[in-house]
RNA sequence: CGAGGCGUAGCUCAGUUUGGCCAGAGCGCUUGGUUUGGGACCAAGAUGCCGCAGGUUCGAAUCCUGUCGCCUCGACCA
């Protein structure tokens, strides 16, 4: 066996880390937490931004570009932000073989150079709403580091709007948490947990942080997009503000909202299986393979090839002529997660048959070539439908509802989310995280309180909560 | 940043305790041939500053000091 993985039974951990190798997604550079993106990696995530892109502009977002970095100045103006990102910045003092006079932080997200350019830019509720977004990478001096769930540099989108009312931004802010949930759900097949974030969890400087929480299969939660309503915070320390239609000086409220290379992660450990990765179909980078079983016998090459040019334009397609045998093309691309492989061999081409086979079920299924169109896209369909119902199924075994602090801890050996009720005090919640170890992910919008105490104080609910362990 | 583990061939590792026939294995890679419906086989090859820098010693992969990097678990974060 030429590629082994270790099994996700074994060690989950380390499973993650022999898939994304074994899979030629990154490679560790020369640089401390930071890693190469290699082409099956980044076609991922190529496939990711071009979904993520369009369903951006249609709800009208336009794409711009910020500078790498910011000035120390700059980003010090607002206070809870830099409180919030100090510690991880990575600072350019030396420029041109000299010493900067003020040092230049390399962006480890960008509201700041939104914020100073929105002033500049905005004078009257007619420019009203700027929704921006940008494509770029960020670099944040994590102490420790894993590919694609934490690395210093990370490529994402991050969304930049300012609207005339608050009203319009924190409806915004749903908006596009109601995309991401959208693209998770349709495109990524990932279940989730809408919710709110606490105070202690939210964004450094946001008055409300939303997010897309989700469960890996080993019931750790993954927070895999957000979406943040700031308000007035920013605009007032950067004086963003405009004429409204009564000619009176107001205010801008804003959101921003992003998502990173971290969903690969959760593709990754949402889907994946002990032989490799499980892509998605959508965003998988060769969506079908070709695996000619003697590619060096005249007819069966001609075959493959016929089949192969019939679908390319149709499909992302691969055909793999290549000299290792069957088995090792099998194997390889169980690992890389192609969601479908058609083979063709001497008893295929009598009958001008193929055999198809699914990545995610390995089920095996005989198909007449005249077919196969028709046949690809139910299976597509039926891939997409099982991998998002194999997930759901997966969280929803592993969330727990407790009702007491007993029952917390008795379930805290199952891994997964422990659902209970909370008061909504801080206490409470850093009791949770220093007593038990769990953070809390996230209180669900789909809010089903009626009434009931807080499991840690006894004292009466106001919301339900998650609580879990997260990567 | 705290606790632990690990750096030897492209990969996985043996060798380190007890310094000296100790530069090794398997896989991969190259070439040729036979194979091919679940990671094929045979033959012939190529590949190393033993992470890096100092030190101890007649002699260091092996002992000492420092340093860099990686992994796991905490803390912190998307």
């Amino acid at each position: 066996m030429a590629k082994e993985i270790t099994s996700t039974s074994e060690d989950f951990n380390k499973w993650y880390t022999d898939v994304i190798k074994k899979a030629e997604l990154v490679d560790y550079s020369c640089v401390r937490g930071c890693v190469i993106l290699r082409p099956y990696g980044f076609a991922i995530w190529e496939n990711i931004t071009g979904v993520v892109d369009k369903l951006l502009k249609k709800i009208g977002v336009e794409n711009v570009s910020m500078p790498l970095l910011i000035p120390e100045s700059l980003l010090r103006q607002e206070k809870d932000h830099i409180e919030g990102f100090n510690v991880e910045a990575a600072w350019v003092t030396c420029g041109g073989g000299k010493e900067l006079s003020e040092r230049l932080c390399v962006r480890p997200t960008s509201e700041v150079l939104f914020c100073s350019h929105f002033s500049q830019i905005i004078e009257s509720w007619r420019d009203l709403p700027k929704l921006y977004n940008q494509w770029c990478s960020v670099v944040r001096w994590e102490k420790t580091s894993r590919p694609f769930l934490r690395s210093v540099e990370f490529h994402w989108q991050e969304g930049h709007t300012i609207h005339s009312e608050h009203e319009e931004a924190r409806e915004f802010t749903i908006t596009i948490l109601n995309l991401y949930a959208d693209f998770f759900r349709e495109t990524l097949c990932i279940p989730f947990i809408l919710g709110k974030k606490t105070e202690k969890e939210k964004f450094a400087g946001a008055k409300e942080t939303y997010t897309v929480e989700c469960m890996m299969k080993d019931g750790k939660a993954l927070q895999s997009a957000t979406s943040h309503f700031f308000g007035s915070k920013f605009a007032e320390v950067f004086e963003i503000n405009f004429r409204d239609k009564n000619n009176a000086e107001k205010l801008v409220s804003q959101t921003s909202w992003g998502l990173s290379t971290r969903v690969i992660a959760a593709i990754i450990m949402v889907h994946g299986d002990d032989d490799g990765l499980v892509l998605p179909p959508k965003i998988a980078p060769i969506q079908i393979v070709i695996i000619p079983i003697f590619p060096k016998r005249e007819e069966i090459l001609k075959k493959s090839n016929e089949v192969f040019e019939n679908l390319k334009n149709l499909f992302r397609i691969k055909f793999d002529a290549s000299d290792h045998t069957p088995g090792w093309k099998f194997a390889e691309y169980e690992v890389k997660g192609v969601p479908i492989r058609i083979e063709i061999g001497p008893k295929d081409v009598l009958n001008d048959e193929c055999v198809l086979v699914r990545r995610d079920t390995r089920e095996k299924k005989k198909c007449f070539i005249k077919d196969l169109k028709k046949n690809l896209d139910t299976m597509f369909e039926d891939i997409n439908k099982n991998l998002y119902l194999k997930a759901l199924k997966n969280m929803e075994s592993r969330i727990f509802k407790a009702n007491s602090w007993n029952e917390m801890v008795d379930l805290l050996g199952y891994g997964g989310f422990i659902k209970t009720l909370w008061c909504g005090a801080p206490v409470c919640e850093e009791k949770v995280k220093n007593e038990l170890g769990l953070s809390s992910r996230c209180m669900p919008l789909k809010n089903k309180i009626t009434e009931g105490v807080c499991p840690v104080c006894g004292k009466e609910a106001i919301t339900e909560i998650f609580w879990g362990k997260s990567y």
